[in-house]
RNA sequence: GCCGGGGUGGCCUAGUUGGUUAGGGCGCCAGACUCAUAAUCUGGAAGUCGCGGGUCCGAACCCCGCCCCCGGCACCA
């Protein structure tokens, strides 16, 4: 999608559930959505960056009730953890918020309105599964029984231990709440439904129109194509947002958290003193919305959350990207397995760029993601270090040790033409989400780099008198200056180690001194002034597990047994 | 079953208006260099592009049939 230039955009990263920790799984969608934001800022659009923790429905009830607190003490830990996770990995939002806001609360219960308003919702009566021993209505999830078709043990929504049949309300036999345990009974209770059925041909052409990646407009157009039910909208539960004139009933959860989009941005324009600024990205048409989400809630994003939006009359997301899933050694993350890889435990061994750099770096980002602490290593210590970690040492160091600044010399056209045909690649990848381009043209170059200064072997001009000292400058200039288009191209992926490289180029000093992550990225091909102080460098990253045989094929993955 | 994605050297993978010797990475082998984290650079071996037909002067790429893998099929966050 090319984006249009004359509009805000504005970025959303989906919602983390907060009723557990960040494993890498979550980051999938959170670090691109981040290295998306920052290359717009760079190629110079005006960007807003939000997400928040999603912090109703019955998981987080019951959670709570396991751990016997509140479930405000649950959001309120999880919320704290992910704000906090996402800061160490310098997934930078202007914003992140939670929907049980006050303003989330009330705009849900304004877009809610609108609908019933606009004649999109109806009363029905369903039966329901209730729990006379815990004393409430129970999902059909949390309902075990009978499957009336095969007999196997099912869960009330369907027979997924069996025949694997959809299961309407009411149909499982012998009913028994999932949580304690007793028997349940079915009774009529009365919710809301959205007409989504109604909105099949406008679903239709707004998909057909929709920017994003292909597997978001793919499933939802078979979706579109088949039928589309009416959506429950309502649930028996105390915490939520409460449906507009009915104290015993809150909204699904699905309804109140893509809401919090746009709640979010009204919080974050109203901190900055512009009250009424969200209406542009959401009621004006006058900004591009872009949703980054993970496969999984494709439905949500791509069906329901058009239709609300479209029934309420507020203006419609413009693209939706979704990552793929993330494995575990090939295989489907599981947290009751064990089969999961925490973020904690990550960051307690690696910096937290090396995990930014694998996640976009190992696969395409519309497929899965197969993460291995073999495949890890072999990235880091190939890649960050081998090829990057080790041109930006080996050209900081001899730099530094002989000319203590950047040296005199013309930069050669062959470097310029190299460094514009990365940059072309890099805005391309941005354009077509695909990150992984991104980071294979950087580092393409940075290869260049490697080469270039191998084969004009700079080391021995040094010997060759002063004339040779000239010419030798002349070489390790033109590497500075391949570097500095790397911290270009990188600091989005990169950010904390590309600021230190950016720093040890001497770039922040002087009358001329700039900031990395401010600046454009045409400063890629400006020339790297002579004369700027280079600094000593540090190693950029450590070698993963280098036994004393040198041995990297199987590492040992960092505290494994912890629990 | 229906739909989507995919099957390319040991492994991962690029490759759509069909066209000279199918590109890259990992691993492997050989050599070079010593500025650099036993990092780097150069070269090499290795491929019936899932199977079978067809269209075409020519197909990994188009058409037909078939096989296999992954995912989705909704009210689960």
């Amino acid at each position: 999608m090319k984006l249009p230039t004359e509009k805000p955009v504005l970025v959303t990263s989906a919602l983390p559930y907060v009723n557990g920790e960040c494993h890498i799984g979550h980051l999938r969608t959170y670090v691109p959505a981040d290295i998306y934001v920052r290359m717009l800022r760079k190629m110079g659009y005006e960007v807003v960056f939000v997400s928040g923790s999603d912090t109703h429905g019955t998981p987080i009830v019951l959670s709570a009730e396991a751990q016997g607190v509140t479930p405000e003490e649950v959001v309120e830990k999880y919320h704290e953890h992910f704000r906090r996770t996402f800061a160490e990995l310098n997934v930078k939002f202007d914003y992140f918020g939670r929907t049980d806001s006050e303003t989330n609360h009330k705009r849900t219960a304004e877009i809610v309105q609108r609908l019933v308003e606009n004649g999109f919702v109806y009363k029905k009566v369903l039966k329901q599964a209730f729990c006379n021993t815990c004393g409430r209505f129970l999902p059909d999830r949390y309902v075990e029984g009978e499957c009336p078709y095969c007999g196997a043990v099912a869960r009330g929504d369907e027979c997924d231990q069996g025949c694997s049949k959809h299961l309407e309300p009411g149909e499982i036999l012998e009913p028994r709440c999932k949580v304690c345990g007793s028997k349940a009974d079915f009774k009529d209770q009365e919710h809301f439904f959205f007409k989504l059925s109604s909105f099949a041909d406008f679903l239709a052409s707004y998909l057909e129109g929709l920017g994003g990646t292909l597997n978001a407009r793919n499933y939802a157009r078979e979706w579109v194509r088949k039928e589309l039910r009416d959506w429950c909208v309502t649930r028996s539960l105390e915490w939520g947002v409460k449906f507009p004139g009915r104290e015993d009933l809150v909204v699904y959860v699905w309804v109140d958290a893509p809401i919090g989009y746009i709640s979010f941005t009204e919080e974050l324009l109203k901190n900055r003193g512009k009250e009424e600024g969200w209406q542009r990205f959401w009621k004006e048409d006058g900004a591009t919305v872009v949703h980054f989400i993970g496969t999984d809630i494709i439905y949500h994003h791509c069906i329901f959350w058009p239709a609300m939006l479209k029934g309420a009359g507020y203006s419609l997301p413009n693209a939706v990207v979704a990552s793929g899933m993330v494995k575990i050694d090939g295989k489907t993350f599981s947290k009751t397995r064990g089969n999961v890889v925490w973020v904690s435990e990550f960051l307690e061994r690696f910096h937290p760029d090396a995990l930014r750099y694998f996640l976009v770096a190992h696969s395409s980002h519309t497929k899965e993601l197969d993460f291995s602490w073999g495949a890890f290593a072999t990235r880091l210590n190939n890649e960050l270090v081998g090829i990057l970690g080790n041109l930006v040492h080996r050209v900081l160091s001899f730099g530094y040790k002989n000319f203590g600044v950047v040296p005199e010399g013309v930069v050669k056209e062959e470097v310029l033409v190299e460094i514009e045909k990365a940059k072309a690649e890099v805005v391309r990848a941005v354009e077509e989400y695909e990150f992984k381009k991104l980071v294979d043209a950087a580092m393409g170059l940075a290869n260049f780099g490697n080469s270039f200064f191998q084969r004009e072997e700079p080391w021995h001009l040094l010997k060759q008198g002063e004339a040779g000292r000239e010419r030798c400058g002349e070489i390790v200039k033109n590497v500075l200056q391949i570097i500095k288009a790397v911290c270009v191209f990188l600091d989005a992926v990169l950010p904390e180690k590309m600021a230190e490289v950016w720093e040890g180029l001497g770039m922040k000093t002087g009358s001329a001194g700039s900031d990395l992550r401010s600046v454009r990225l045409e400063e890629a091909v400006a020339e790297i002034k002579s004369g700027q102080r280079l600094k000593k460098p540090k190693k950029m990253f450590e070698r993963f597990l280098a036994t004393a045989e040198g041995d990297l094929k199987s590492p040992q993955p960092p505290s494994r047994n912890k629990k």
